[in-house]
RNA sequence: GGAGAGGUGUCCGAGUGGUUGAAGGAGCACGCCUGGAAAGUGUGUAUCCCGUGCAAGCGGGAUCGCGGGUUCGAAUCCCGCUCUCUCCGCCA
């Protein structure tokens, strides 16, 4: 969430920023804000006062106790007795203002930073960057989701049997080609200075609100209701939530991670005909990165992640394409956002495989992660992360983009981890 | 799942109603001592909020797992929750 110090100080800044999401009640939302804030902090201020006198006046009490004046002492402690009432009704309200401020504050998405542009959809994204030619294929090319089927590596009649729509089950070289690419991920992430983790599958309530998943969007999360668990939408909660509640010393920063788990998200209402196939699963692996940042460092570590998830497309053969996404079409806590996109030569569709965003203090500040600098001054830091890579749309680019009548090839970077070069 | 024990500051650890934000120790920082270091010695060493100030700071409030209650006053008493540890059970 915003920090409210920042609102009082850049309002106007800030709901500049909140319009190119196309927020239309950006200045009631602000306003409305700062004045539950004013509410709170004059309730906090005369709570305060009131404390301060009866603090004083018990301390008194005790110390006429002491001294043996018990006459004295008693009268006190009925004249402060009467304080009571007014003391816990200005406390009672001092905590609703603040809850309500907390949950006024959710409501309100992060501010875009100067260099996103405005727009209503992804139709205003920007293409910044591309790469790789797109791959004319031969008469009689199939998409992926014909391919699964005939060199049977992938099986979603299977998974809906066992569980449901949208949870395919990988056979034979197809789960060899999850397992090599996760392989490869994870090693390419170490080489460039990512230190794994591996985290639990499900989080606790704490952390969904940590990264910003609850409250609001829990109907995109799987929930084990009788323990009070999601199961992860991405390894960014599990492993950014690390940090939560933490001061950092200077020292331990850059902290960069990296981890493979498997993605759970209901995706409810977002199913159509576009979506067949590999290009929307309820569940997926994703090898995601996170870095932790001085705020003063964290666009340069956006652009170096992103040159990062760039070199390992362009590693695995794929054109590809950078998009810096607009106001309306970035993720609710993010402050700037580029997607990767493949192309997929069959669908001949652009699919995304990679999003990586800077959240800036929007996460830190609901997690209160901060670091302490050289002069002992404790900030929130920035959060960021992208994944490198998600899986299905990768597999459904490679098999549609490496097809031709002798099957599939795989490109040469993952020979080392599949030990073929070719499904067939 | 059953029984018991316990959650205090960076760490260890004292503390069963009244200047206790919290003894003592360790660690760490700075100073003294030293040719330098160790030892010794002195000082300091949590976070959040409100107010004030350009700022360093200063004043006030809150926080001893979390939430509630009793009380003029709670780390200390009561209730609920949660987590950890030990034993038993179960088990990859």
């Amino acid at each position: 969430m915003l920090q409210i110090t920042y609102l009082r100080e850049h309002r106007d800044t800030a709901i500049t920023g909140l319009h190119k999401r196309g927020l239309q009640d950006a200045v009631q939302l602000i306003d409305r804000a700062l004045e539950i804030d004013q509410l709170r902090r004059t309730a906090q201020a005369r709570a305060d006062e009131l404390r301060a006198l009866s603090n004083a006046e018990s301390k008194k009490i005790g110390e006429l106790m002491k001294a043996g004046k018990t006459e004295e002492a008693h009268a006190l402690r009925q004249r402060v007795a009467q304080w009571k009432d007014e003391l816990k009704k200005l406390e009672d309200n001092l905590a609703q203002y603040e809850e309500e401020l907390r949950l006024h504050l959710y409501k309100i998405p992060n501010v875009p930073a100067q260099a996103v542009p405005a727009g209503k959809s992804a139709d205003d994204n920007i293409n910044v960057h591309q790469h790789g030619a797109i791959p004319v294929l031969p008469a009689g090319a199939l998409p992926h989701w014909d391919l699964i089927k005939k060199y049977d590596i992938i099986d979603f009649e299977l998974g809906n049997k066992i569980t449901g729509a949208g949870f395919p089950v990988y056979k034979g070289k197809g789960a060899k080609l999850q397992r090599a690419l996760i392989s490869f991920f994870l090693d390419e992430a170490e080489k460039a200075g990512y230190s794994e983790m591996m985290p639990p599958h499900l989080v606790n309530e704490a952390s969904g609100y940590g990264t910003g998943q609850l409250p609001d969007k829990e109907g995109q999360m799987y929930c084990v209701t009788a323990d009070q668990l999601y199961l992860i939408p991405t390894a960014e909660v599990p492993i950014t939530n690390l940090y939560r509640d933490t001061i950092l010393n200077e020292q331990d920063l850059p902290v960069k991670h990296v981890g493979y788990t498997p993605c759970f998200r209901r995706e409810a209402g977002s199913w159509g005909a576009h979506v067949r196939g590999l290009n929307r699963l309820h569940q997926f692996d994703k090898v995601e990165i996170v870095q932790i940042r001085k705020p003063e460092e964290s666009y340069r570590a956006l652009d170096e992640m992103c040159a990062y998830v760039q070199s390992l497309i362009e590693k695995l053969e794929l054109p590809y394409r950078k998009m810096l996404l607009c106001g309306g079409d970035m993720g609710f806590n993010s402050a700037m956002t580029y997607d990767m996109e493949v192309y997929a030569a069959a669908q001949q569709r652009w699919l995304e495989v990679s999003s990586v965003s800077n959240f800036e203090t929007y996460q830190a500040n609901r997690m209160k992660l901060r670091y302490r600098d050289s002069k002992g001054k404790i900030h929130l830091l920035h959060t960021l992360n992208g994944s490198a890579l998600a899986l299905p749309r990768i597999v459904a680019a490679l098999l549609e983009n490496n097809q031709d009548e002798k099957g599939i090839r795989i490109p040469k970077a993952l020979i080392p981890y599949t030990g073929f070069d070719r499904i067939s």
